[in-house]
DNA sequence: GTCTATAGTGCGATAGAC
DNA sequence: GTCTATCGCACTATAGAC
């Protein structure tokens, strides 16, 4: 296994990642909506807010989780929590919309490379190191996604596509100058973030092994490199 | 890429892989909760019911299809719903179940060979070919487990896990053999789950490409095989 | 800005007619 | 065996006190 391109240390240096700066981000695209004025209180609420739908979400799914849940978790009455959204659904909305923005943006930001290998393997790590610092939002992007307004899921071109679409594109450069050996970019690409998505999906199988992200990024990178040569 | 084991044709020929034929077995084995006399009545009965579950868990989830949904659906009133199971809960985890048995035997009867080469190529095949037939069944199991009750969620091993460890066994005997060269078994057998779950959790992607569950079959394969030589 | 109390709705489940 | 009608409850959302 070549070294790889940066670990899982530098890349968190490199950027701040938490689900606070999200929810930075949440509360200045939506400060309409949010009736608090207070920039920073809103944040820490929110904050509050969002890692318990998160929780909820993962145990019992968001249409399964109740406004009574979340105002346990959050230890915010009822009324208070509609001061930071107007509807579930419009929460849904939200934090759907805000982490779909924030997660694209980073993984944008660490796949710079011009040569095809190094931004392949740039761009496996970049999205295995996002998605082990916010599992919990990766996992709900998938399972809760069809919990999108119909309108939404056609509109928005879902992250798991521009993913994929990201992914295709370096493999057809690779193709094209020759330095990949490989027949399907479209399948090869959708293997690729198949095997990506194992990472965030299935956490407790890995957390039980002597696995952590850096040796599984390994993994990958050689799996799919077996097939480009 | 060798041939396949078999199409998906004599897949189907070998075996009687329908929705029907895994309620027949629900019926069966759920006799004493069902309060119709006539068992062929309440087995095309609860065909109508399952389809109906898997349709609008699918768009919705579960836990947000009402029994009010599953009753305009199936055109059954709420009464008769509820001679065929006694709870929401209950009904789930009959088709569960039931479903986890039937996929798993089919499974098990199709991946024969004692060449493990063969043997791998014949799992992926079954898997494959049995979760075109039944996709829906597939991404129930996938979506819907969290919504199992803790006790059965620790004593039932899940499908996911049963099936991984299937695969595992296949390569740990072809590594003995020497004919496989592989580093971790663990991994790669979790790597071609992957690939597999992406077949049925993914299908919206596939059906717009002019590919079918052969051809990717072979791209499994093929993708996995890089990694064994 | 957060609370409590409650309005209004839709849920799972059941009883009793046919 | 299936229907209609309805019970009691939990839900989302809001109004008004503090």
């Amino acid at each position: 296994m070549d070294r790889l391109p940066f670990t899982y240390k530098e890349f968190l240096s490199k950027q701040t990642i938490t689900l606070e700066e999200i929810c930075r981000g949440l509360v200045k695209t939506n400060r309409d909506r949010i009736n608090i004025k207070k920039e920073e209180r809103a944040v820490q609420n929110l904050h509050r807010i969002v890692q318990a739908v998160l929780s909820l979400s993962q145990t019992k799914g968001f249409s399964a989780m109740s406004l009574r849940d979340l105002s346990q978790e959050t230890d915010l009455s009822m009324g208070a929590l509609y001061n930071y959204f107007n509807s579930k659904e419009e929460l849904f909305q939200m934090i759907y919309t805000q982490g779909r923005t924030s997660v694209f943006d980073t993984l944008e930001a660490n796949a710079v490379a011009s040569d095809p290998e190094l931004r392949l393997q740039q761009s496996i790590c970049a999205h295995l190191y996002l998605s082990e610092a916010l599992p919990r939002v990766f996992s709900f992007f998938f399972m809760e996604a069809r919990n999108l307004p119909a309108q939404l899921q056609k509109n928005i071109i879902s992250l798991e596509q521009l993913t994929e679409g990201f992914f295709e594109e370096i493999l057809q450069e690779g193709k094209k100058k020759k330095q990949f050996a490989l027949e399907d970019t479209q399948l090869t690409a959708s293997a690729i973030k198949a095997l990506l998505q194992d990472w965030y999906l299935k956490r407790y199988k890995f957390s039980t092994r002597r696995l952590n992200v850096e040796k599984y990024a390994s993994f990958v990178i050689d799996f799919v490199g077996a097939n480009l040569k």
